[in-house]
DNA sequence: TAGGATTTGTGCGTATGTATT
DNA sequence: TAATACATACGCACAAATCCT
């Protein structure tokens, strides 16, 4: 056998399975699929080029993470989530957020700090023309390099688990203009560089500290807003 | 439509997933299926009467739970664990236990009191003749009776996941008489009156610190064990 | 190196369940 | 109430990958 074309794995089945996996979970959690939504199998299955069945091993695998949810003879809904629940799954992210300073907690490398300058340049754009989407992606790759700072394994699992069950629904109140978008980019901006502020000064428990603060603000902000 | 028909639904497709994920999952946590054996899709799908198709949709939903991985032309193969990743698993469900007592903590009813002295019978009655399923059995019963004394459901499930992935690589050992067999009995025993005592005074946050004292030395005593 | 046995992955036709007319 | 449309669930035959001789 040619070793190049191992290398070149993205044809596997396992590395397609990841490719539908992770594009259909980023749709949901950027909102492309909004909560309630339902999804068709025979479309999804066309637009990837598959048959339907490696597609509903995707779809499975979602439903265990409590993203979808499928019934049989109606269809494959977007899961949504009530205030009840909510509140819980937040109450338990502030808990781990404070973890992933606790645990193993990973001093970023140059690499990694860089990572983090950028995200702050993206940041700063979006103070001038916030754009929805933008915004969804940003927060959703801030969070994943945050995570990078520790080494447990499973704490990482298990809070990025959380994070696509829960900022969603978080994200839908901000942009049904709930809470005000340009508002909402600015307390992020400020998350961003205090969180950096404390990681250039190697304080791993401060960082985790601004972030459960700020997870804790956010979930209020939505929180009054939804009051209003 | 004779709604007694409705009633009985043990025959619809969720439940019968239900029934065959619960049933496989037991196996591999009681150590029925003991890490590293390979299972094979067809004989369990005659085993429970069905085709490979659904059995196939209970084991993806195993493998993204941590418990199975499917590699294909080899086979569908119980997942085992490093000692590095069994360590920060540890650490983590030490802090979730500690958590069950602070957020939502629920106290026990009478019922819920029944169960836990219907289980410290079944303790007393292992500490003369001590079977090794058995304190399989008893021991994920009354993990899953002090997860009762939290009202938080994302808590709850997590704590589930991590004790699945972990405890029956923690009963591999006991079982493979690294550690004695009589001894884990009696220490356990002595966790179920601790607890007992403090959920009587009705104090769960008490509860919680003498279940995250006892994680902590089950994995001390795994990992003296293994170092001998 | 080649080939056959075995296992998981895929495609598709059909069964079953649900909602609507 | 019954029929129809349409969704997911299922069973089976075959393809693809791996291992061993």
């Amino acid at each position: 056998m040619n070793p190049l074309n191992t290398d070149n794995s993205d044809f596997k089945a396992r590395d397609r399975f990841e490719r539908l996996h992770n594009e259909i979970r980023n749709r949901i959690c950027l909102l492309d699929y909004s909560p309630g939504m339902r999804l068709s199998e025979i479309e999804l299955a066309d637009e990837f080029g598959v048959s339907r069945t490696p597609l509903r091993r995707v779809l499975v695998r979602l439903e265990g993470e409590g993203l979808l949810q499928s019934v049989q003879g109606v269809g494959t809904f977007v899961t949504d989530a009530e205030i009840e629940e909510l509140t819980q799954t937040y109450l338990l992210r502030m808990e781990l957020a404070e973890l992933t300073g606790k645990l193993s907690p990973k001093a970023p490398d140059d690499r990694l700090m860089d990572d983090f300058r950028a995200l702050s340049r993206r940041s700063k754009h979006l103070l001038d023309a916030a754009e929805p989407r933008a915004f969804a992606q940003l927060n959703m790759d801030f969070f994943l390099a945050l995570l990078k700072l520790t080494d447990n394994e499973p704490l990482r699992e298990i809070s990025e688990r959380l994070y696509f069950q829960t900022t969603r629904i978080w994200l839908k109140s901000v942009f049904a203009s709930v809470i005000d978008l340009s508002d909402e980019v600015q307390v992020f901006d400020r998350e961003i560089d205090d969180i950096m502020a404390a990681l250039e000064l190697g304080d791993m428990h401060a960082a985790a500290l601004i972030q459960r603060a700020h997870i804790s603000m956010s979930f209020t902000r939505m929180h009054n807003g939804q009051a209003r």
